[in-house]
DNA sequence: AGAGTCTTCCAAAGCGCTTTGGCTTTTGCG
DNA sequence: CGCAAAAGCCAAAGCGCTTTGGAAGACTCT
């Protein structure tokens, strides 16, 4: 069933059907209900490939995707795309993910907006002056950033959490505590989070006259392997540290082994918090010490930034508005005063 | 630069230059050198709204994902579409994921077709006579399952690992080292790989005149939480099993967990091997005790899948073909002969 | 009553591509 | 050399929608 049928069945010409089905002013009330109504019952849908060659507009959003062979998605990715469902479902987005070379994203997004293929894009893990958000900038395709970018003289919609506050948070409680050697297992010290997340800590030392030490900061993609052995690194050097804040559950988990192995204990002989994006298959109360985290969730962040984006498409939403959430400190078992 | 301006400055009509981009036979191949090279300069690239509305293909494939407030996306799937991914990039496809709700996918499977959204789609985690499959196969579209389904009267395209094959080697390994009580810690058994799976273990089972015992089988969806939780009812029982297989790596996680809370050691009081579909982010070799797995790298699928999914839209691959890779069993530390 | 203004609808022109059917021009062959 | 077949090209008709530029009739106002 296409238009012109349908307009033929309602002795009505196709511009006045296509005007009654998208709420155009220019169609009287009755005849309107009348279409609808014939539309409905004979479960006419518009051709998408259709409509998008004459208008431009596709009704899907899309992602660029980093590929190749040394190249991992990562784990949070499947987290933040389970929001971004929950919202796409409800408003019939579809989201295209557009695979790219890691090292040349930006063919694909030239591609993409000049095929209009998309209505919107989102970038994720962006680093400070990050060149697919230029790029996106001066494309001139409605975007949102999950994250933050530093370092630009333009503003830019985006969405973040408060990664600088939480690791503050953490920091603080933990030198309130009496650890006077803090130490860092961060996440690539390349995208902003994790310069956000060492600049709280930081933050947190300075004020009560500490510093973080160059031996105490690791930053290390965020695998279960590259904790433990940040771990065993950091805890076997002479000035060993008696807390450590960790970017992430995964990289804990492997802080978690090499304690063990090191013969040592959570909290006696380390406090240990680490950030939370709450995944529904690894939580922290079910760490064999239960964990303290800053908390929140990736898959919110995911359903907001659907929202959003859907806002900007429909043009509800302009300008560079940029969100910061706030995030939880949820303070466990796995924290205690210094040793000593 | 469209089709009609770069006919025009090439003095050809449209008809003959689209001819020669695509390959077509009535064009000799001066003129096609011409033109090729003339689109290459110009870096003329098709509309793709365009063609698909002409042709109806769309140079995408296709997934339904399944959403809602309690669905979570399994983390599989990230490493899944990291192999897509690599595949995909190299042939300029794109993959479009369309959200449904998790009881209602088929309404989506017929948008997408009627829509001709994707040239093909894929199926994955399907069930015993999975509706999602039956659907897809009436609808027509090309289309690829990852993991079998089974008691369909027709055959169908499918890429599935030796589930069977693999637990059954994992079991009878166990039971050579003179286990007696088997347990098997499984995903949702409504999906086929878990029935496959215990299928594998009863067999190896029944080889030695064993059985595994109604409260030596667990099935649940595959989180930490879970593994803790089946394996502490496991062990508590007067029977407790002193060798568990699981279905894995994040269960795993937490089998370990409730072994050592239990004041257990493995191997000593269990022998414990798990599947491994290969995660960057979490290995079995580095497991307090080293995790012997029966492996399969998801990621390969995933490009597996890609390929022969490209491979059906150009028609280069045809029929019902079923692809089965076989399973490594990895022995490592976590097994030990029985106790006693 | 006539002019001007809404209201309601329509015909037709795109959007940029593929493909059908047909028209010249070459080529092959007896 | 003459004729049929093949080669090479083109004009135009879709694909199914949106949107521009009217047109016809109903209404208001003086």
């Amino acid at each position: 069933m296409n238009l012109k049928q349908l307009s033929h069945m309602l002795s009505l010409s196709q511009t006045t059907v296509s005007r009654a089905l998208n709420g155009y002013p220019e169609v009287s009330e009755e005849t309107r209900r009348r279409v609808i109504d014939a539309a409905k019952r004979h479960g006419y849908r518009p051709n998408p490939s259709a409509r998008r060659l004459a208008t431009g507009k596709s009704g899907m959003i899309g992602y660029v995707l980093p590929t190749g062979n040394a190249v991992d998605i990562d784990p949070h990715f499947v987290e933040f795309l389970s929001g971004l469902g929950d919202y796409a479902r409800s408003h019939e987005l579809d989201l295209v993910l557009s695979p790219a070379d890691a090292d040349d994203q930006e063919t694909t997004y030239r591609r993409i907006v000049a095929n209009r293929q998309v209505d919107a894009v989102y970038i994720s893990s962006p680093r400070p002056t990050d060149r697919r958000l230029a790029l996106v900038n001066t494309l001139g395709i409605p975007f949102i950033v999950h994250g933050r970018s530093e370092g630009f003289d333009f503003d830019y919609p985006y969405l973040d959490i408060d990664n600088e506050g939480a690791f503050h948070e953490a920091a603080r409680l933990l030198v309130q505590l009496g650890h006077k050697r803090l130490a860092l297992i961060n996440g690539d010290d390349r995208e902003t989070f994790a310069i956000h997340r060492e600049r709280g800590v930081r933050r947190a030392l300075a004020a009560s006259g500490l510093a973080l030490g160059e031996r105490h900061i690791c930053s290390v993609t965020m695998t279960e392997e590259n904790g433990y052995r940040a771990a065993r690194r950091l805890l076997e050097q002479s000035e060993a540290p008696t807390a450590i804040v960790c970017s992430s559950l995964i990289m804990a988990l492997g802080v978690v082994r090499a304690v063990r192995d090191l013969g040592l204990t959570i909290p006696g002989d380390l406090s240990l918090v680490a950030h939370d994006d709450v995944f529904p298959w690894l939580r922290p109360e079910n760490f064999p010490v239960p964990l303290s985290t800053t908390r929140s969730s990736i898959r919110l962040a995911g359903a907001r930034v659907a929202e959003r984006l859907a806002a900007r498409i429909s043009g509800l939403e302009q300008g560079a508005r940029g969100e910061v959430w706030p995030v939880d400190l949820v303070v466990r078992g796995s924290v205690a005063g210094a040793p000593g």
